[in-house]
DNA sequence: GAGGCATACTCGTATAGACGAGTGGGCAAG
DNA sequence: CTTGCCCACTCGTCTATACGAGTATGCCTC
């Protein structure tokens, strides 16, 4: 209450036409947004709001639920509802699949996490073989079965990243690549080691919601979207070897690209 | 209230510790996802799933907005709720800024809009100097002030991408560039033939939850996030010539990479 | 037939109240 | 001092009701 009575937020426009509850989202995101509530700073209680507006709880509630669908703030039961902090970021380089970078023991993921000063985890390891979907059997060559690999990728442990490698069968298996562990650099690595020297990787990137299921698989407040990456490895004779499935967490990701102009 | 008793959706679980909005909005879901109602197709009424599963509005009207907010729904005043039809999708290429696509008299936007089948027009056209913000600012080697192009992209007459391009002033001022119509081929074609060849661009791509001034410019409907793009064009001279900051309606847009392996 | 109006249906906004459940601090008993 | 309980405060869920506003339809009038 002394933080609202210190003028934080102001008053309502009786004559505007703006519904109620949209004023009030437009004031606590605009305090936000000017920094008066800071990031991870607990806002006022609904009933605070209540209060200072002289609105009925629902609209109070009705308002929060406008900026929580923006990604603006998340609520906490039994505690309140806090300006929602930026985690920090993952970058990833168009060169992320360079060969140079494939030569050490630990996987990319690690490498790369260490160095940014984050405990990198990896879980829900899955590896089987299963007939694919569609569009992934389109990718692959129509292969009739694929070996599938699946893992969850956690950064301080927060999930960040699931991803499912799809390979064409004959090509996978019996090699290290149906292992749980494929070893030093990666699937990649053994690809290439079995002969199907990697040509280049087409990369389609999108943005959506997330699924229920996403949403429990990468502990995803709400407003946060998610980004679907799919890619797909090519060896130098133009094969399809490697489909990769990949949905992150929009917060946690930048993705950096470089185009030749020619 | 036919479609109801003809049995696409069930009844609630009493025993569940689900709450009931969770569980209806998991019924009508599921109902969407096999097709039971199809893109397009109208909901039953707020009132009909009222009745059905005899609860109060309010519990309906937070079971739709989970699924409003997932992007699976939209609701219209008035008329009623509807599965939110899929809309086409533009894909972007790696390679839509290669030399040999710039050398026709339309703009690429256009020409690969009408290849596809859709009316595409540009408008919000602003061409003005400004001082840049400090990350443009810092891309482009902290020009003290810019040439900045914004403008609109349309399909169909549906708002898909906005667009801000960033030039340093000395680069841009008394040049075809600070004109709104920037001529065949572009503000690329341009910079070329001011002895500015083009090397590489860099591009960095994020997705986030839109704001509202971004709502109101895309015409965005609730549940669909945005998929930012900030692209850096160097010449051969490794000078940062033009930031592009891209804002697009990410259910409208793929972005296509091609990595190379070495 | 054309125009306009009434009406019924849709979702949008808002109120008031109730109870449940998670959290954390303080107080009392051991 | 430690343990455990209670209580106050938080958000979560749900009901019941009311009126406003956009849409579509059909009927009535002209």
């Amino acid at each position: 209450m002394a933080a609202l009575s210190s003028g934080v937020l102001g008053a309502l426009d009786p004559t505007s036409d703006r519904a109620v509850f949209r004023q009030i989202a437009d004031q606590v995101r605009e305090a936000i947004d000017k920094g008066r509530f800071k990031e991870g700073a607990k806002l006022p209680s609904e009933a605070e709001l209540v209060e200072h507006f002289g609105v009925s709880r629902m609209t109070v509630r009705n308002a929060l639920s406008i900026l929580q669908s923006e990604g603006l703030v998340s609520s906490e039961h039994g505690k309140g509802v806090f300006v929602r902090p930026r985690p920090p970021v993952r970058r990833l380089a168009s060169d992320r699949f360079a060969r140079r970078h494939r030569d050490q023991g630990k996987s990319a993921f690690t490498v790369e996490a260490e160095a940014a000063g984050s405990k990198p985890e990896v879980d829900s390891l899955e590896v089987r073989e299963e007939k694919p979907a569609p569009d992934i059997s389109a990718r692959l060559g129509s292969p009739r079965k694929v070996l599938a690999r699946r893992r969850r990728y956690l950064l301080d442990g927060r999930p960040v990243e699931f991803a499912v490698s799809y390979l064409p069968l004959d090509l996978a298996r019996g090699t290290q690549i149906a292992e749980p562990n494929p070893g030093p650099g990666g699937i990649y690595a053994r690809l290439e080691e079995l002969g199907h020297r990697l040509d280049h990787f087409d990369e389609e990137v999108r943005a959506r919601m997330p699924s229920p299921a996403e949403v429990k698989m990468l502990r995803l407040s709400s407003g946060v979207p998610v980004i679907s990456l799919i890619r797909t490895a090519y060896d130098t004779e133009g094969r399809a070897v490697e489909v990769c499935d990949t949905v992150m967490a929009a917060d946690a990701y930048v993705l950096a690209y470089q185009l030749p102009a020619n």
